[in-house]
DNA sequence: ATGAAACCTAGCGGACAAGTAGGGAATATA
DNA sequence: TATATTCCCTACTTGTCCGCTAGGTTTCAT
């Protein structure tokens, strides 16, 4: 699992415009960079990519910028992944249920399928909202609870 | 999770090794290479790396090659990914539980780490033997038993 | 009209991925 | 002892992506 600047970013972002109660005013993109801390010009382009995916809405112009397109609480951090970075699973390029394996791996997409379920039940049922108030699904709070969850290995 | 090239011919090779019970025959690279069906001049750096972390032993000369070190199953898929890919998980370059945020994301370094003890509990508790044998660790299978785990997101 | 903002295209430097090529060193076997 | 075999090492290529910057054009509120 990758996250790249540009995925961390865009929660950012996001989680920023997401603060504002009011759904009225539009945040200009270099607010939202000072604001949630990452290159202006950069968020930008990547704020380009959410207004195409549906994430935000924008109003160009003086007093412009942009705004949450979707309510918080409907906006999951897996979406958000996907559409920035691409699919949140890949072996060698494909996606986990399209590798085909003979012989003695034959039992390796299994796995592969296994690991990407593991992932979305934690990306893709965690909102945007919960991140924001701190109220995780009680399944993702266990897993970051478990033992050695915040060790290195 | 992007398993490279890389990880995925290094696990393959590994099983094609571990199919044989007999851990007295060295397998010369390029029979691996073969019988995994995977590029033999590349398998053979890769070799390089699982020799150096220890998960095969070599034969140089003729009826040379290379062996399993260790059991299979002693061996996970979770350790084999790290030496050949690295960190299982990482946001910008960082590890997970080095990530830090104030602000509205100050709950996002959590889910990082959720999202990567949840890799870890199949990666890391799946080994060569369950992968070669199809007896995967029952959470394991649990997770390729969602509902949609076959479908594309 | 003017300034503020989104929007668009282009580019750049560095890193990494997926290999390939070629040769040197060790070693079992004939 | 000769020889074929195999590991082992270094270097190189080719392409792609990442992170980010620059500079201009369009739209719009005031």
């Amino acid at each position: 699992m990758d996250i790249s600047a540009r995925a961390d970013y865009a929660v950012r972002a996001l989680l920023v415009l997401a603060e504002d109660p009011t759904a009225d005013r539009a945040h200009p993109s270099d607010e939202l960079a000072r604001r949630a801390g990452v290159p202006a010009k950069f968020l930008e382009a990547i704020l380009g990519d959410l207004r195409r995916a549906g994430f935000v809405s924008s109003r160009r112009g003086s007093s412009g910028g942009y705004l949450l397109a979707r309510p918080p609480a409907e906006i999951t951090l897996g979406e958000v992944l996907r559409t920035v970075d691409g699919p949140l699973a890949e072996v060698r390029g494909q996606r986990p249920h399209e590798t085909h394996y003979e012989g003695s791996a034959e039992h390796l997409a299994t796995v592969w399928v296994a690991a990407r379920a593991a992932l979305r039940r934690v990306l893709d049922e965690t909102t945007l909202e919960q991140v924001l108030e701190g109220r995780l699904p009680e399944h993702v709070r266990a897993m970051a609870e478990l033992p050695d969850a915040w060790e290195s290995r």
